[in-house]
DNA sequence: ACCTGAACACCGTTCAAGT
DNA sequence: ACCTGAACACCGTTCAAGT
């Protein structure tokens, strides 16, 4: 994972591999993890593609620094206001990470990818410490810190799929009245309850949903922090694996 | 997206386009999306992979039909107990979706991908009729369905990832352990948090914990419901983009 | 309607060779 | 330590041609 750092930080080495990060961004802004390519890259860079390669040995090694970039500079972005309580600061992180998914759709692929490390675990880093000053016991911190990671990450892939899809048109209503339309067709019988939602889908504001997503999390999570002392749900009914 | 579907659902074609997805499952199965190759999935099918592309116009094509076949398999599964409340039939949904990305971890990326259609929408809907059936007002189905789409989905898709990451592995406590190991060492400054969370980690068991997030969600919707008749929580204190 | 197989335009990765 | 560029072993997709 690491393994790619195979030169101290300074010299000139530190800067070829920040421009070929940001040369990287680029592409992936532009058209995604297909439109990163080694050797466009190393067109752009006006080099060979064994150059880069000796910097980032995969793709994904370059995909993944290139992510831990772009979301490290989003979270210093969301410094923690100096009095704002731990909800507040919670929304503030969720916001900044959305916006980031947002800005660069391939962060949110790469962020649901392999191993907690680099960006995901600064994140939960994050939201954890919020959660402790929340005042969540400690046996309820883990699950607590998961579902607002996995909330906040989920959405903002969801966000970023519907910008995408978006791009090509003209307009966000348009796009929306679509497939609220097409929601409003779909069979009676099987698909009674999401038809009933063509209307919500339609006037839906995204961030607003976003923030109403995770208040809804944090509303559980202050919930379990009265049932924690009591039982832990887990019903012996379902088979096990 | 439908224009794959280009002959009638009867006859010979239709038992190819079955045996097509069947034999791509497998394939998927054993080795991720890269595995799945028109080429070797003609050699499987002792054809061309002209005639697999006949099918499926399209790779993404192929994928996105296997998914919503194996989906629609675990949901018919999931069937819900006749007279379970709706609080268990969520439950039920959540271990199907649950346990089918855990054993098809594709899916899961899947799941995750453009249009909101198929496979997505089937599950959406077996939420949304439980959401009602739970008494959330109108005005929040929309959010809490969504919520729970969203924490399920990105709950399994984690899980795959460990359980992938774990494949190599020899047994899934080294490897939990390995990485709580690696937990316990971060930075004491940086990330204070999470090495308070290394126990907790090696300790945990994956599907308890997942029910437990999903309890979370489920108390979050209830405690909306009360909270939904009084304001939005839309604090304007935020940038807009 | 359904299938074949050649051809095209790419890929990521490896690696001997240079400086 | 860092870079070059050829070579390898693949890809997905297109498409004229068959049955």
């Amino acid at each position: 994972m690491t393994k790619t750092v195979r030169r101290s930080e300074q010299g000139k080495g530190a800067r070829t591999r920040e421009r070929i990060i940001d040369a990287a961004v680029l592409l992936l802004d532009a058209d995604g993890e297909a439109g990163l390519t080694f050797r466009t890259l190393a067109m752009r860079l006006e080099t060979g593609h064994g150059a880069i390669q000796w910097h980032f040995s995969t793709k994904g090694d370059l995909i993944a620094a290139a992510a831990d970039v772009v979301v490290g500079r989003a979270l210093t972005g969301a410094a923690p206001g100096a009095g704002a309580g731990a909800r507040e600061a919670i929304r503030a992180v969720a916001l900044a990470v959305y916006d980031v998914i947002g800005a660069h759709p391939w962060v949110g692929d790469q962020l649901a990818r392999p191993p907690w490390a680099g960006a995901m675990l600064k994140i939960f880093e994050r939201l954890g410490r919020q959660v402790v000053a929340l005042g969540v016991p400690a046996e309820a911190r883990f699950t607590a810190t998961s579902a607002l990671l996995i909330h906040i990450v989920g959405a903002g892939r969801q966000e970023a799929i519907n910008s995408h899809s978006l791009q090509a048109r003209t307009d966000r209503q348009d796009f929306l009245d679509d497939l609220a339309a097409h929601w409003g067709q779909l069979d009676a019988g099987e698909y009674a309850f999401t038809r009933t939602m063509a209307d919500q889908l339609r006037g839906h504001d995204d961030r607003a949903e976003f923030l109403a997503g995770v208040d809804l999390v944090l509303a559980g999570i202050e919930h379990l922090e009265h049932a924690a002392a009591g039982h832990v749900p887990r019903p012996s009914t379902h088979a096990r694996r």
